[in-house]
DNA sequence: GCCTGCCCCTGATATAGATCAATCAGGCTG
DNA sequence: CAGCCTGATTGATCTATATCAGGGGCAGGC
């Protein structure tokens, strides 16, 4: 617990993650805004910087869980396969999420990158041993899981018992919630899954998404922006449509 | 953190629960089981009994995170619902299993008796401030969450992908591994929770469960047991749908 | 500039499961 | 022990969404 890191060790850290923790930028979002600048040191120390290109995958379903992660920069899709191939995306990563969680030693997902992906790499072994010391971090972490648990429990909600139309919705809403978050403004949203993922992820096929989208599109809710970006422009007529729910971020 | 209990506190736990946690029945399944006797008895300062009738709620959607409760015996269904009354069960407990953990300071979904329940009650705010003196604790809350967190995400595979067929199958896989964890038999399997609660937790109607059901019995898979059982007459038969073999019908 | 390939969108048709509508089987009441 | 009442089952029909089938547009390569 008094151990600081006398020198910046080499950690292979990826361009744009050269400098120190202290000036990450998505420091105040992660798991490392529970730590102060002592602690942060002691965890730099079994970081190492980890960059990964768009559909490339980071964990695999079944795989050994060696590692977690924090990401930096990027977007990725988690998912689940079922032998036959289909496909279930159980969630969306961005800046400042993290990824990795394991309840055993096996991934229970598999994990792709979808943009240019930079991440903080944690080594599994050494995060655990590091928790002792650090309560904070332990505590944190499982903040981060009740979350995603919260998260996860609104998605069944949708793929249970909401509509075609309310699961656009709703997905569109939870986005522009996550974009404030990271403080990006709440409308021309940046869509970086294709309809794909995005059907995947709603439990229905990309020729419903994209038959739903032109709805909300002709019913003057939404629109398109620039290439791949939507704007919204009637956010209550939008949260209207996900029956008043409390669709979570 | 040395202050021991200086005698049995009058905690008004429900009858069964008279007895000190060490002969807890089901102290083994449960978060308890991180503790040694020490700590149990620290805990067990905390904890009041609580029971509730079926069809009773132990917590609602929307209201106040004051407690946090260990499932002693009986069953729970938590559930959550839209405005205009369309219902999402997102899962079932049974003894051992913990409910409560909430994001925030509020229920993110309500729980309800299926069967009578004797619960462990934590109030928590004073399970929060142990949580620093038992690090075990908190560890085993964490594996709880992540745990979970892993159910969850296997429901919206089910839920997004599977066909009624399948959700079924592996529903009635899932109650039997969770009968042997309980130490029951993995095959005469109870059925505490209506066609109603099925259908709520599968995304589908209570007709389609039932007639799912009908299928399954005259494909020699399952047979009925007793007033609400079910017996596994062929377990691999019942694997084979689970996982999108279009092999039988 | 012109292919080539990948998305995305749109239209026509099919279908799994929902909805509507009776029974049916127990168990509880009086 | 007859009469309800509630939940389960079964049957007939409907529909939201899947499936099948083109077609269009932008990006990247040559």
């Amino acid at each position: 617990m008094t151990v600081l890191t006398p020198a910046l060790p080499k950690t292979g850290l990826a361009p744009g993650l050269q400098g120190r923790c202290a000036a990450c930028e998505i420091r105040e979002l992660s798991v490392c805004s529970a730590l102060s600048e002592t602690e942060l040191a002691r965890l730099r120390t079994i970081i190492t910087g980890y960059h990964v290109e768009p559909g490339r995958t980071v964990i695999e379903e079944g795989g050994p869980a060696t590692d977690l992660f924090n990401v930096v920069r990027g977007t990725v899709k988690l998912y689940k396969l079922l032998p036959d191939g289909r496909r279930q995306v159980t969630g969306f990563l961005f800046p400042g999420d993290f990824l990795g969680i394991a309840l055993n030693d096996i991934y229970a997902y598999s994990a792709e990158a979808i943009e240019p992906l930079e991440l903080c790499r944690f080594p599994r072994k050494k995060l655990e041993a590091l928790l002792v010391e650090l309560p904070r971090l332990e505590r944190r972490l499982l903040g981060e899981t009740a979350h995603e648990l919260a998260a996860a429990q609104d998605q069944m909600l949708l793929l249970g018992r909401k509509t075609a139309k309310e699961r656009v919705a709703s997905f569109l809403i939870s986005l522009s919630r996550r974009a404030v978050k990271r403080r990006r403004p709440a409308s021309p949203l940046d869509i970086p899954m294709s309809r794909t993922d995005m059907a995947d992820f709603l439990g229905l096929t990309t020729e419903t998404v994209s038959r739903t989208l032109t709805q909300l599109r002709n019913a003057k809710l939404i629109a398109p922006h620039g290439r791949k970006g939507i704007a919204i422009l009637d956010m209550d007529g939008l949260s209207a449509l996900v029956d008043g729910d409390s669709s979570a971020d």
